[in-house]
DNA sequence: AGCACGCCGACT
DNA sequence: GTCGGCGTGCTC
């Protein structure tokens, strides 16, 4: 026997706590419409304030709400569910990073209109009707739309260069008719054996373990662990392609940079089409095509930059976090988190694989892989018959050249060598612009942001002073602005531009290309830059890191890294293991394809465990010693960090709020507190920073003991309080 | 995040 | 005299 369907007078409110979008402590409490159960997941517009706001049935009703106050909350129409493995993700970050659930969610629903009903797109053709004249741009937009297609308004009026106006006007004297126009084309299905790649023995013992992965469903990381050009995309497609077999759905993450048009062809010679694509330039319209077929399984693969963790996968069965190391995985503003590592716990609830990603692992990763908790892949052999550069290093105590400039007499002589044997050579610095510091030789003073306590750098092309850290930026002046003395202000130390300058003396008649984030203006230029360079059409390319990564010239036999101790002495936890990343993928430009490579690198500690790896292509000796180095200090990964920055515009205000917090400390075992001490740019647009720093044993509950330090210290409110755990940088 | 309420400057 | 600037606070 059936029970007759209730009634809705026979069954009472459920109360429910909803989750809102919003930076809230917790959920609200709300009723639910009479039959409407409580189901986490139920996706709801909630009435808050005065506005309706989306929410998200979280569990039982807290009861801190009195029922007088309580508001119905109702379910969207077809009842939208978030998958459970969504929700527990986003309570699982929220606690870690201590952000409110709210703002996770806010990030999980980040195409607003993802529950707003389809609208359907219309667009016009040429219809039966004539207008009573027919002006000249009405005669325009007639002729464009004389081929018959539909086209949107706004296309039409474009198209015919006559205002939307006038095509209106045509639109009601009946000589355009409505159409609907066809919605996106269905995601295509990648085809997982569209195009079989030939794998060598590595690849394909390392394919098979991932393939297995996959085809078990069960929660592992592997680390994929290969040297340049050794084929680490080939062959995590494989496990791409088993998760396509099994209907299961899979997630690589890129850092944005990364996301370019050659990875989505690469993906697409493979799979016979392009996979679904999520990144921050995606229309409104595309996010929420993309953002629901993540959550109806149609996307199938989806390839995005960190934000894509917190799509709504309906089945989830792999997941890809390419270039693990890259620190554009850490996102470092509202939510503070590191993508790789909430990857591997999105895996975890999902209980789906997890495959890691790098020639340069990150230190974390690199003790997970050979600790054994990580599954440690190894991709040793290069494509081909490329071997690896020749890396040496130049002691710029005993080799320097005359004092103003920067390419040391041994370097100069190896371009001259490359250029006369008419092969290409690049040249490296990590930093833009022309000079970092400007200063006035009669009286010292230095030219720094007034916003941020950072150095002005100077753009000389552009003949401006620039703040890297806010945009802020000013005419270089003719005089000094402290003493008022003309021509006494010089440029201290290089950028890409005074090197490019130094070189074209000794080299005039090379031809050569910078490439920075300024003078290439988007990916456009960059990829022009280089075409260029792959066609031989430049010699010489001189770039900051834009340079540095994933790209193969094969003419291109000589590097030269103009600073290799830049960054280094920064006091920063991770600088040496970052310097290394990023000279390692540097020197792996040299020697591509059959000419040997030449690394030489400028150096003032030649001594240095980060120059001697290098030098002696001894990566795994450079690996070692940071673990011992992170055991014996008690850093991360053998301990804990959290940091704690205080913000606002009143620096006294700022510093007393730091003194307070620091002295409301808990003592607990195991825990360390430093600080408060200014951030390393104590100002940051416009805004006072202080910094303090928890350090932990490994086997402290940092969270717990963060939450309750923070529950009781007061300070003035007007000061914003940010924390970051496993901060990574220390700006 | 919105949207209110609330106290100080230039204008119909 | 008001209109309006955005600082602070609240939303079940």
């Amino acid at each position: 026997m059936k029970d007759a369907p209730l009634r809705p007078t026979d069954a009472p409110n459920e109360r429910a706590g909803v989750l809102l979008p919003l930076p809230l402590a917790g959920a609200y409490d709300y009723k639910l419409p009479r039959g409407v159960a409580v189901r986490r997941g139920l996706v709801v517009s909630a009435p808050l304030g005065s506005r309706q706001s989306l929410g998200v049935v979280w569990g039982k009703a807290e009861g801190a709400v009195g029922d007088n106050r309580l508001k119905e909350a109702v379910p969207l129409d077809g009842q939208p569910v978030l998958p459970a493995g969504l929700c527990d993700f986003i309570d699982w970050v929220a606690q870690y990073t201590l952000t409110p659930p709210g703002l996770v969610l806010a990030m999980a629903l980040r195409s607003r209109q993802a529950f707003d009903a389809e609208v359907p797109r219309v667009g016009y053709m040429r219809g039966n009707g004539a207008p009573k004249r027919v002006t000249p741009p009405r005669a325009r937009v007639l002729a464009v739309a004389a081929d018959g297609l539909a086209r949107q308004a706004a296309q039409l009026a474009e198209e015919a260069n006559a205002s939307p106006s006038v095509v209106r006007a045509l639109i009601d004297a009946g000589a355009l008719c409505e159409v609907e126009l066809p919605e996106f084309p269905p995601f295509q299905s990648p085809d997982p054996d569209f195009s079989k790649p030939t794998l060598n023995t590595e690849q394909d013992l390392a394919a098979h373990l991932l393939r297995g992965g996959v085809a078990g469903h069960r929660f592992a990381v592997s680390l994929l662990d290969g040297v340049t050009g050794s084929g680490k995309t080939e062959t995590y497609f494989e496990a791409v392609a088993e998760a396509l077999r099994r209907e299961k759905q899979t997630l690589i993450l890129l850092p944005e940079i990364a996301l370019t048009v050659q990875f989505l062809d690469r993906f697409a010679e493979r799979f016979g089409t392009r996979p679904t694509e999520w990144h921050s330039d995606l229309s409104q319209k595309e996010r929420r095509r993309t953002w629901r077929a993540a959550m109806n399984g149609e996307a199938r693969v989806v390839v995005g930059a960190r934000s894509a963790l917190f799509l709504p996968f309906k089945a989830l069965g792999l997941v890809i976090v390419d270039e693990e190391h890259e620190q554009a995985y850490k996102q470092e503003d509202g939510a503070i988190y590191h993508a790789r590592d909430m990857a591997v716990v999105r895996g975890r609830i999902e209980n789906c694989p997890v495959v890691l990603a790098s020639a340069t692992p990150s230190l974390e990763t690199y003790v997970n892989a050979t600790g054994g908790r990580y599954a440690h892949l190894k991709l040793h052999r290069r494509h081909g018959v490329a071997v690896m550069p020749d890396v040496r290093l130049i002691d710029m105590r005993e080799a320097r050249g005359e004092p103003g400039t920067f390419l040391s007499p041994p370097l100069r002589e190896a371009l001259a060598v490359t250029l006369g044997a008419g092969e290409q050579a690049m040249l490296f610095l990590n930093r833009r612009g022309y000079a970092p510091l400007t200063l006035c030789e009669a009286c010292g003073h230095k030219m720094v942001c007034r916003q941020c306590s950072a150095w002005l750098v100077e753009h000389r092309y552009r003949k401006r002073l620039v703040c890297h850290h806010c945009g802020y930026e000013t005419a270089t002046p003719p005089q000094c602005p402290q003493c008022g003395e003309a021509g006494t202000l010089a440029a201290c130390g290089p950028g890409v531009e005074r090197v490019a300058e130094e070189f074209k003396s000794v080299f005039p008649e090379a031809r050569l290309a910078i490439a920075s984030s300024d003078t290439m203006h988007g990916p456009a230029e960059t990829q022009a830059a280089i075409r260029a360079m792959s066609k031989r059409e430049i010699d010489v390319l001189i770039g900051t890191q834009i340079v540095a990564k994933g790209h193969h010239f094969p003419q291109l036999t000589l590097v030269g890294v103009v600073d290799a101790d830049l960054g280094g002495s920064d006091g920063d936890l991770r600088a040496r293991e970052r310097t290394f990343q990023l000279l390692h993928q540097v020197a792996g430009r040299a020697g591509r394809a059959e000419k040997p490579g030449l690394v030489l690198m400028q150096t003032r500690n030649p001594g240095d465990a980060v120059m001697k790896a290098l030098a002696s292509a001894d990566r795994d000796a450079f690996y070692e010693q940071e673990r011992k180095y992170r055991e014996v200090t008690h850093a991360p990964p053998f301990g804990r960090l959290a940091a704690i920055i205080l913000s606002g515009r009143d620096d006294d205000t700022v510093r007393a709020a730091g003194r307070a917090l620091a002295k409301a400390a808990p003592a607990a075992r195991g825990v360390k507190v430093w600080g408060p001490t200014p951030a390393f740019y104590s100002l940051l647009r416009g805004q006072t920073r202080e910094r303090l720093l928890v350090q932990a044993e490994k086997y402290v509950d940092v969270q717990a003991y963060l939450r309750a330090w923070l529950n009781a210290a007061t300070f003035a409110k007007s000061v914003r309080l940010t924390v970051d755990v496993d901060p990574v940088s220390f700006f």
